[in-house]
DNA sequence: CGGGATCCTACTCGATACTG
DNA sequence: CAGTATCGAGTAGGATCCCG
């Protein structure tokens, strides 16, 4: 596990200019725009589903478990709309309709994954935490 | 920009096993359960906040732009019940108490500058599909 | 100063039913 | 198959008042 320094060390030049001003003080417009659009309870999971390509709304809605009709038909056209898929329909009987992640939406595979990896490393020791507060 | 690919490959081994089952396919439990932490409108704001140290409450909610007293107590409760914060009560008149990132608060720093960094990269990308899509 | 207790609103999301 | 339409419950989150 490489601590935060190494991170941030490269990331020095921009982090000052770039970061401050959405992830810490001030209104932080980007970063609250990001989770308006993916920091829902599908959105990512959409798109992990998506990495390795192209699926129908069907197959979509088979592997993203739990996730209703609504749902999916909302948070695809969400993201469609900022650009983060494609929706490709064929025009046939019956109707096929394909969704596929946009190069932009591969690029924010990136730190989604890097957020999971976050997730699974410490899902334990959150839970371990918890236990330990509710016990107090 | 790297492409996924690079980070992908780094984290292979790990990929399947670990990812998969949360990102991905399957029910996404610890996905979810931190899209339930951090993924709300404050969390990651406040963790951003707090990266240069320990801040009191009201210093907090100074910089925070536009949070309520209440919920930064709710969100500070929260974060410290699984392990991302400590509160320092010092016994004075009139009261100061201390937020600070634990240990595992900052490593959770890094895939948030991450996701920050990938917020701002691609605001105006997210803002001109957007644009594009409403004038269909 | 640092909250706790209440009240209230708006929006999210799920279930269900219907359609091209 | 891939949606759309409608209803209803739950909840996030803001405003306000009070307390140690």
């Amino acid at each position: 596990m490489s601590d935060t320094s190494e991170l941030a060390e490269s990331l020095r030049v921009s982090f000052e200019t770039d970061v401050e001003p959405c992830l810490g003080s001030g209104d932080g417009r980007a970063m609250r725009d990001l989770l308006d659009r993916v920091g829902d309870k599908w959105s990512l999971l959409i798109i992990g589903t998506l990495r390795d390509g192209a699926l129908r709304f069907s197959e979509l809605q088979r592997r993203v478990t739990g996730i209703s009709q609504r749902m999916l038909t909302l948070k695809l056209r969400s993201m469609q709309r900022d650009g983060l898929v494609t929706r490709t329909a064929h025009a046939e009987v019956p109707p096929r309709v394909e969704y596929a992640l946009t190069p932009m939406g591969t690029t924010l595979l990136e730190p989604a994954i890097a957020l999971a990896l976050w997730a699974v490393d410490n899902q334990q020791a959150i839970a371990e935490a918890r236990a330990s507060f509710d016990a107090a």
